[in-house]
RNA sequence: GGCGGCUUAGCCAAGUGGUAAGGCAGAGGUCUGCAAAACCUCUAUACUCCGGUUCGAAUCCGGAAGCCGCCUCCA
């Protein structure tokens, strides 16, 4: 089976076919860094981590670029509220949300860039668009005139007569031509105090959804590959991208949408005045493992809405641990020949892998090819008592395989070191055992455990791991 | 009011016409000094409900209920 993704523009799968063949550019939509990014957001930023990945994985070559929203109502609000400058106060968002990013292993892209630092990009594009009769100034502020725009609403569906008005009237409302043409600059006025840019649009800044216009043309074209974000970008920003975009180009601006679904929280929208809103740091704080938080916000289809509980992470560890210790088994098995069985069990899992994740990141099959292979080759191990070095290297260069995409199957390296202290107590409680001083290994045992060390006597020796929350 | 999505075991979650993947939790067993890990066995006559199409439906069609989302700056 080919590569396939639903399009949220045909609201169809379809064959992937990149513009330049074996290389992918993508737009993946970003935070705006006015406040620290909440699990809702990170749902977001995983399921464009997973098909980057997968992407890569495939054989692509991926130019990924992620913006930084780094100018909107609610940075201006938030730095002149504090009394401090626009970039310090979103500098502090930019730098927790990249340590975010860490702790989940989400993979860098290749350019994260901020709109503060691409005004010029924006007002060329302005530019072109009141040149063009597509946009028009009303006041000090300039709109997108989007009865010049006829495919405006195909990506979402909507029918401009049949958009319900007055939903949320906003105040400039009154000195558009219409009420759905949207700001593309916005000149200044006091509530946006010391922020505003001096161009040759006026005094102001520039409307929100102007930047990744401008910046995804910038680093990778006219036209590129696949745009993401979540469903609720579909309309109206994503819309507006297109209208601004092509409307400036007279070219295609994107082949594939994608959108990923919303999270609930314990089974309810997440909001703060339901008091189940949490940031990562949130979870953290709470002792939950940065690992079992991804591998929950992961394995749920990104088109499927997914309820996030505590009791979730909980079972996730619980997964990962029996992963990341099939992992060491096979590191450390002892040396035998299964006589072709493993071949044949990779060979399977990597089958029932690619085509999951080929089949619009369906990651569930993905899954159950990792946990299939995983009970197999157990299955040989305890049968067999051990593998050759090419079925460890067979297997073990296929889990690689697997963990480049998924993230998480192998054990975090910080939990394979130990100290010269804990590393005494465990030979001393080998000497006990070679005693039959089962009172004093026993002791040792348990002593161990409240430092979160868990032994495991095998055929091949005492075993240690470090215990996870 | 308009548009869209979802409902599968205690929990999470695949499966879109041929008789229910996978994970977690639970019960019993093998192994072990005891454990742990691993393995074995068991755990949905059944897919929200009611109709219909079909030799056959969780899967298609119609209806109902519940939950969720978008409808101008929220991933």
């Amino acid at each position: 089976m080919a590569l396939t993704f639903f399009n949220t523009f045909t609201r169809r799968k379809e064959e992937f076919k990149p513009i330049i063949d074996g290389e992918v550019r993508m737009y993946t939509c970003g935070p705006t860094v006015y406040d620290f990014a909440h699990i809702g957001n990170f749902r977001a930023y995983i399921f464009e981590d997973l098909l980057r990945r997968y992407l890569i994985y495939r054989g692509f070559k991926v130019t990924q670029v992620m913006n930084l929203t780094d100018i909107d109502d609610k940075t201006i609000r938030g730095c002149n509220a504090k009394g401090i400058s626009l970039n310090d106060y979103t500098a502090i968002y930019k730098k927790a949300f990249f340590e975010d990013l860490d702790a989940l292993k989400i993979q860098s892209a290749e350019h994260y860039p901020e709109a503060t630092a691409h005004i010029k990009e924006m007002v060329d594009m302005v530019k072109i668009l009141l040149e063009k009769g597509i946009a028009y100034t009303m006041g000090s502020s300039i709109y997108y005139r989007i009865t010049e725009f006829p495919n405006y609403g195909r990506l979402s569906g909507m029918n401009l007569a049949e958009l319900k008005t007055g939903v949320r009237i906003d105040v400039e409302e009154y000195e558009k031509e219409t009420a759905a043409d949207f700001a593309l600059w916005k000149g200044w006025d006091e509530s946006d105090g010391k922020v505003f840019w001096e161009t040759e649009l006026g005094k102001g800044r520039p409307g929100w959804h102007i930047e990744c216009s401008a910046m995804s043309m910038k680093y990778l074209g006219q036209t590129f590959d696949i745009h993401t974000g979540g469903v609720d970008n579909i309309f109206p920003h994503h819309e507006n991208e297109i209208a601004q975009s092509e409307g400036a180009t007279g070219k295609r601006f994107v082949n594939y949408w994608m959108h990923n679904a919303h999270l609930m929280v314990e089974g309810r929208k997440m909001a703060k005045s339901f008091n189940n809103f949490y940031t990562l740091k949130d979870l953290l704080n709470r002792g939950l493992h940065p690992l079992a938080v991804r591998y929950v916000l992961l394995s749920t289809h990104y088109r499927q809405q997914l309820n996030f509980t505590f009791d979730g992470v909980k079972a996730a560890l619980a997964s990962l641990q029996r992963l990341w210790d099939f992992h060491t088994n096979i590191t450390d098995a002892p040396h035998g020949d299964s006589g072709g069985r493993i071949s044949s069990l990779v060979r399977e899992a990597r089958e029932k892998f690619i085509g999951g994740l080929d089949d619009d990141l369906n990651v569930s099959p993905a899954f159950a090819a990792v946990f299939d292979l995983v009970k197999g080759a157990n299955i040989v191990l305890s049968e067999v008592g051990g593998l050759s070095p090419a079925e460890k290297r067979e297997i073990l260069e296929t889990w690689d395989g697997f963990d480049s995409v998924l993230g998480v199957i192998k054990p975090p390296e910080e939990s394979l070191i130990i100290d010269e202290e804990i590393e005494r107590l465990i030979q001393e409680r080998i000497d006990a055992r070679k005693r039959k001083d089962y009172a004093e290994s026993d002791r040792i045992r348990d002593h161990l455990s409240g430092k979160g060390i868990i032994l495991e006597d095998t055929k091949i020796g005492t075993k240690w791991k470090r215990k996870v929350k």
